[in-house]
RNA sequence: GCGUCCGUGGCGGAAUUGGUAGACGCGCCAGAUUUAGGAUCUGGUAUCGAGAGAUGCGGGAGUUCGAAUCUCCCCGGACGCACCA
């Protein structure tokens, strides 16, 4: 009988056998047979989002990548935690259901059905036990649970950290804090300068009030993004730059509404500060960055030159207080509070038409103007604080509602906006800051202003009295010019210096503050959906709010027939979530005979993704959200030790998972700082798309190349392009055909085989036989074509192929550990390809080949692993190790290069030293050839590799 | 526009620290086997050249005994941000 290489049923097999003996269960804590000594090791895939259409092949790259790297964990001794689950709450499922007319939990149900069938059929080395799924109940009261805890804290400036709201109350009641004027809370030790009360003093809506405005977790009344095709707001980050919503293309418009937001702008500075603790690519560390991002610079009060209004200063902020002399105009936005009151009677007509223009603006259309500035004075003057200079107060929408104050001080001379808009509208323009010379002689020349010629007077001069004709604003640091009054001069002092001065004097001056600012918003956390997590709060009558006791939870989702939302086309029509449409029974509450009102919003998608590697520690527990214990074991010190995923959710998703984790651990819930110590991502798997002379795209599969360079659909030739993978680009190939044409072995190598995991590549079917031959060869290595006889013999190797083996080992390790999977692959295919000229295979060399192969190829691993007489799985087998003096050849070969050129090899003893191998070089006789009457001036002997002589 | 990363055979990619460029695989060529096709096996495969040899890592300069690797400029591509004061 033919032992053949039957793929099909040895997968089907070995899948059987590890579910039903739970091989890779990770144990806990507290279990029976947990060994306390083992490291731990926690390796984690992102979140997948089950969709309609199932997996393709790009899917599956990280999670074959961590399957290797699970697997040789196990083997190299770690207790390894690999577990997966599903995020399935949101709106592409939402959206999917209501397309197919089916409730989104028969749709999901079946979507994560479908990919834990495709999953299971790759392979992985989960511990399906732990499987979660974020829109099961004992899932999502966790969820809820969290946002109750944001609910109830605030973020203590003074201790830089969360801490629980009885604590706020309890300083307010003492009177250590105060509350001023604008209810907001002041230090009862630093009120100089502004008009404070006692806490108790309050009226009990003020008291609610105070606290409310310092919960993490707060409602408020804010201009959002709102879809009417999708019937929902949307978080900044689901807004393309145009306009348009990230899921479906919709267009999405700028309008008031009360929404609950989480303040995770409390923690820009340490979500900044705590990104130098983690092993993440540098990459990703500085969109983070780039997404807080954080500048430091002054609030500077421009007062009205109107007597009427006086006490009321335009605040602005500015990086660059060093320019304030320059500052001869101020532009607020459109939308600024201020801009009705400072607008006189005769500018009113024309400000009201811009105000207009401005609101109805698509984004789309503010995008599109950058280069033509648009504007409208107000009429109106403030006073410069530095020299009492009047400058005039314009509106422009070039200046943004949502940054700094909505204000600024223009300073023309210095921002290529300022320069561009007082260029247009003929404002003034004073240089404050001297160029560098460099700078001045090259601008100098691109306007065509009269040659210098490198009298660096006449340069300076020329800037100063002709700064418009230079074409652009000089944005760098230099030295203050213009930049003095009776109190104070930075004339001279470099950017640094001034800026630090001139701050200084405006605190004194009580004109203005150092100020930090960041771009990074508070997170809108509301939806006007169905499918997602309820919020566990409660609306009292009068408006106040209730939080769901912890005992109550879950808040479940109520059954709803028509659960999809109210959409339009017409952005006026007000948002009305879904959960409005919900029974009586299920919208009020009655606690302690008072009526309350659910929350109606649910929450975004990213809450349930934002803690899931948390629960996979301890997915069961109905007590708490994990166990104390446990959480310390898996999170370690570094916390997740491996966390694979695309580099799409930089910004999104890792930063709203480490701002919850950072409140989590701030209440003392977890015990790491970050939740994902290493960060690895994954290069996209690319395809060929076509597209025909509609430009349309069209199914890969059914394109044939005629002939070399042509491409034909029903023989019309058609454009071939190249993108990622996917449904849009109709590109997919779903990795079940692979399954049944080459097996999952040969699936998962292939994926790794392409090239490193981090780069994106291309996928090419064709290329998958190479991989497939080789396992092939690997097969025929142990068994004979003719015969089922296994070919392993008992003897020991000869010494070359152990020596191979011993380098491959070492080279395969060390690939592991890098996580280069391709070369380690490739130093497999060597070994075995040399082996394939031996009669039989020794055991040592057979067995170590097939542990080494095991990560990779689990499937044909165990059945080799079981053919030599193995009873037990090998997942938890000792990998292989390598012996140092094994590596060592009997002879080496040297490199001989004359002055740096190659000209020929010598071959010595390992421990030969320099002068046997410069002798050696010297006796062959083309090397001789190139020294020939030349002198040798020195030589460089790099041990083990090369000598280069260099002779002149 | 700004920022980050990347350009190596016909293709995917190797080259861990500045030290033999092109490992390994696909494809292609030749041969073996086979009724044929497929599968398999053996050998070859950067370019120019008959050859010795010369040239080659997007292009150009530089540092170095020696550069795919380091520096500068230019060209091309991918990703991110985008009037952020």
């Amino acid at each position: 009988m033919l032992k053949k290489y039957d793929f099909v049923s040895i997968e089907e097999k070995w899948q059987q056998h590890w579910r039903d003996n739970d091989t890779f269960r990770a144990l806990d804590p507290g279990d029976a047979d947990f060994d306390p000594k083992q490291k731990k090791f926690y390796v984690l895939d992102m979140f997948p989002y089950p969709s309609g259409a199932g997996l393709h092949v790009g899917h599956p790259l990280g999670y074959i990548a961590t399957d290797i790297v699970a697997r040789y964990k196990r083997m190299t001794g770690h207790n390894v935690l690999h577990p997966m689950g599903f995020d399935a709450f949101g709106l592409p499922a939402e959206q999917y259901a209501i397309e197919h007319g089916v409730h989104p939990r028969i749709t999901t149900q079946n979507n994560v059905d479908n990919m834990r069938r495709q999953l299971k059929g790759l392979g992985l080395s989960y511990d399906w036990k732990r499987e979660i799924s974020t829109i099961s109940a004992d899932y999502y009261q966790w969820t809820q649970w969290i946002f109750l805890q944001l609910f109830g804290s605030y973020y203590c400036a003074r201790e830089q950290r969360a801490l629980p709201i009885e604590t706020l109350v309890t300083h307010l009641e003492s009177g250590k804090l105060v509350v001023d004027d604008e209810l907001q809370i002041v230090d009862a030790a630093a009120t100089e300068g502004c008009t404070t009360m006692p806490y108790a003093q309050l009226s009990s809506a003020d008291k609610e009030a105070v606290i409310d405005h310092q919960r993490l977790a707060y409602l408020a009344n804010v201009p959002v993004n709102w879809c009417p095709a999708l019937g929902t707001v949307l978080a900044n980050e689901e807004v393309t730059a145009d306009g348009r919503s990230e899921r479906g293309n919709h267009p999405v418009f700028k309008r008031p509404l009360k929404q609950w937001m989480l303040r995770i702008t409390r923690y820009a500075e340490r979500l900044l500060d705590d990104l130098d603790q983690v092993d993440w690519p540098e990459p990703i560390k500085l969109m983070q960055r780039n997404w807080v991002g954080r500048s430091e610079g002054a609030m500077v009060d421009f007062a009205l030159d109107d007597t009427k209004h006086s006490e009321t200063p335009i605040r602005v902020y500015t990086t660059r207080p060093d320019t304030l002399f320059g500052a001869t105009y101020m532009v607020l936005a459109p939308e600024h509070e201020l801009v009705d009151m400072l607008t006189t009677p005769e500018q009113k007509d024309a400000i009201e038409t811009y105000r207009r223009q401005a609101a109805t603006k698509s984004e789309i259309d503010r995008q599109a103007d950058v280069k033509i500035k648009s504007g409208v004075f107000t009429g109106a003057y403030a006073r410069n604080p530095v020299n009492g200079q009047k400058v005039p107060i314009w509106i422009a929408d070039y200046v943004l509602m949502g940054y700094g104050t909505g204000a600024i001080m223009a300073v023309p001379g210095h921002d290529q906006r300022d320069f561009e808009f007082a260029l247009q509208f003929e404002l003034p323009m004073i240089p404050v800051v001297m160029p560098d010379d460099a700078w001045l002689e090259e601008q100098a020349h691109a306007a065509g202003r009269p040659d210098a010629k490198g009298d660096k007077e006449k340069l300076h001069a020329d800037y100063l009295a002709n700064t418009r004709e230079y074409g652009v604003a000089f944005s760098g640091e230099g030295v203050g010019v213009n930049s003095n009054n009776d109190e104070v001069s930075f004339d001279g002092k470099t950017t640094p210096e001034a800026k630090e001065v001139i701050t200084t004097w405006l605190v004194k001056k009580r004109l203005g503050r150092f100020q930090v600012q960041y771009k990074l918003r508070d997170w809108l956390f509301s939806r006007q959906r169905y499918w997602g997590e309820p919020f566990p709060v409660l609306h009292a009558e009068d408006g106040t709010l209730r939080a769901v006791d912890n005992n109550e939870l879950p808040v479940e989702l109520p059954p709803m027939d028509d659960f999809s939302p109210p959409t339009s086309d017409d952005p006026a029509i007000p948002p009305k979530p879904s959960l409005s449409r919900a029974t009586e029974d299920w919208r009020v509450v009655n606690i302690e005979g008072e009526r309350y009102e659910r929350e109606l919003n649910t929450m975004p998608q990213w809450a349930g993704s934002c803690w899931y590697y948390l629960r996979f520690i301890d997915p069961r527990n109905s007590e708490r959200m994990v166990d104390a214990e446990k959480e310390r074991y898996w999170m370690g010190e570094t916390g997740v030790d491996l966390y694979v995923g695309g580099a799409e959710h930089a910004v999104l998703h890792l930063l709203y998972a480490r701002f919850w984790h950072k409140v989590l651990f701030d209440l003392g819930h977890v015990s790491t700082r970050e939740p994902f110590g290493r960060l690895f991502n994954q290069g996209y798997i690319l395809a060929y798309a076509y597209t025909d002379e509609r430009g349309a795209y069209i199914p890969a599969e059914e394109v044939v190349e005629k002939e070399p360079g042509l491409f034909c659909h029903q023989d019309k030739p058609v454009e071939r392009s190249f993108g990622k993978m996917g449904k849009s680009l109709k590109n997919a190939v779903t990795p079940d055909t692979m399954f049944t044409e080459y097996g999952c072995d040969t699936l998962r190598l292939y994926e790794m085989y392409m090239g490193p995991l981090e780069v994106s590549k291309p996928w090419n079917t064709r290329d998958i036989v190479g991989v497939h031959r080789f396992l092939r060869r690997i097969w025929r290595n142990f068994y004979q074509e003719e015969g089922e006889a296994l070919l392993v013999s008992e003897g020991p190797a000869d010494k070359d192929t152990k020596r191979l083996l011993h380098k491959t080992i070492k080279r395969v390790t060390d690939d592991l550990e890098r996580m280069r999977f391709n070369t380690a692959l490739a130093a497999m295919i060597e070994l075995n390809n040399a082996l394939v000229s031996l009669e039989t295979l020794p055991r040592e060399v057979a067995e170590t080949l097939v542990l080494m192969l095991a990560p990779f190829a689990p499937h044909i691993s165990e059945e080799l692993w079981q053919a030599m007489g193995h009873q037990q799985s090998l997942s938890c087998e000792p990998w292989p190790s390598y012996d140092e003096a094994l590596l060592v050849d009997d002879q080496i070969e040297i490199v001989v290069q004359v002055k740096g050129k190659t000209r020929g090899r010598v071959h010595v003893a390992p421990d030969a030293d320099q002068e046997t191998i410069h002798a050696a070089a010297m006796a062959d006789a083309k090397i001789a050839k190139h020294i020939e009457g030349k002198s040798i001036k020195k030589v460089i002997y790099v041990p083990g590799r090369l000598l280069n002589i260099v002779a002149v």
